[in-house]
DNA sequence: ACAAGTACTTACCCAATGGTATGTTCAACT
DNA sequence: AGTTGAACATACCATTGGGTAAGTACTTGT
């Protein structure tokens, strides 16, 4: 999980809703705007940071760090990192991250019945949905 | 959509990624800590406010009717109100709303699997998971 | 020496979400 | 008159998420 500070309010709060619900456990893990993303992206496989980066418009390197780094503590992507120079480093999703898949996919699926003038663009991105069918 | 500064580079790097993803379209709706959990409570059927914001462990008010609002906003969740006093309103899932269920219950699904010693708990939850097979 | 490539880190500040306390409305009840 | 019930609203503050700018490390190439 990220660094928060773990006697607060807000995070007692959150606490007593985690505890309760299986939906809550897994946002708790892939919550937030970035993270789905960034495990879609994934699902085509390993990617270098740069790959990823180009892969996700309008996110700052920094944001991309700190998800990645929150994905991986929590075991959902695995960094590889060569011990070379220039840095070589990739990431990929781990088999609890691939599992996510049915999860994104029924996002997309209801993104295609419901998403308005969009639906035709997000039908062409269903058909070629990546990772294992 | 929540009250959100327009022109504020967070919002402009948020719709780049927005333009180009059928899973980030589905976590502009019901991203956020709050709004599966809820989703997830209404699965059951209409409810009222107060039985909502029972069923919902830690949140407040505030945040419990700011969130119904965004969701009412998005069309996925339906608000009646009668004409009476006290005032008796209720909240259910629009069809919208009802349609999201997938993704809901592939979220329990990877929480059985992947849920640690939680696993039991919510299997068992899995097994009466609200909502239309 | 400087620039490039690659993958980050840090400091400071702003934006967005969430919490606490108080208040509103109106009818019914004590 | 004061209290209760139900469903909110508002003001102000706290916490968390995100952006910008600058920097780090090390090798290679100009």
């Amino acid at each position: 999980m990220a660094n928060i500070k773990e006697t607060s309010v807000i995070q007692e709060n959150k606490s007593n809703a985690f505890a309760a619900c299986p939906v809550t456990f897994v946002v708790e893990r892939i919550g937030g705007y970035w993270k789905p993303i960034i495990l879609f992206n994934l699902l085509t496989g390993t990617k270098r940071y740069h790959e990823l980066r180009k892969s996700v418009p309008g996110i700052t390197e920094k944001v991309l760090i700190q998800q990645l780094k929150q994905l991986e503590a929590d075991h959902l992507v695995t960094r590889i990192s060569k011990p070379v120079v220039p840095p070589y480093v990739t990431y990929e999703l781990s088999s609890q991250g691939k599992a996510l898949r049915p999860i994104l996919l029924a996002m997309a699926e209801w993104a295609v019945g419901h998403g308005g003038e969009q639906s035709a663009q997000f039908e062409k991105q269903l058909a070629d949905f990546p990772g294992e069918e």
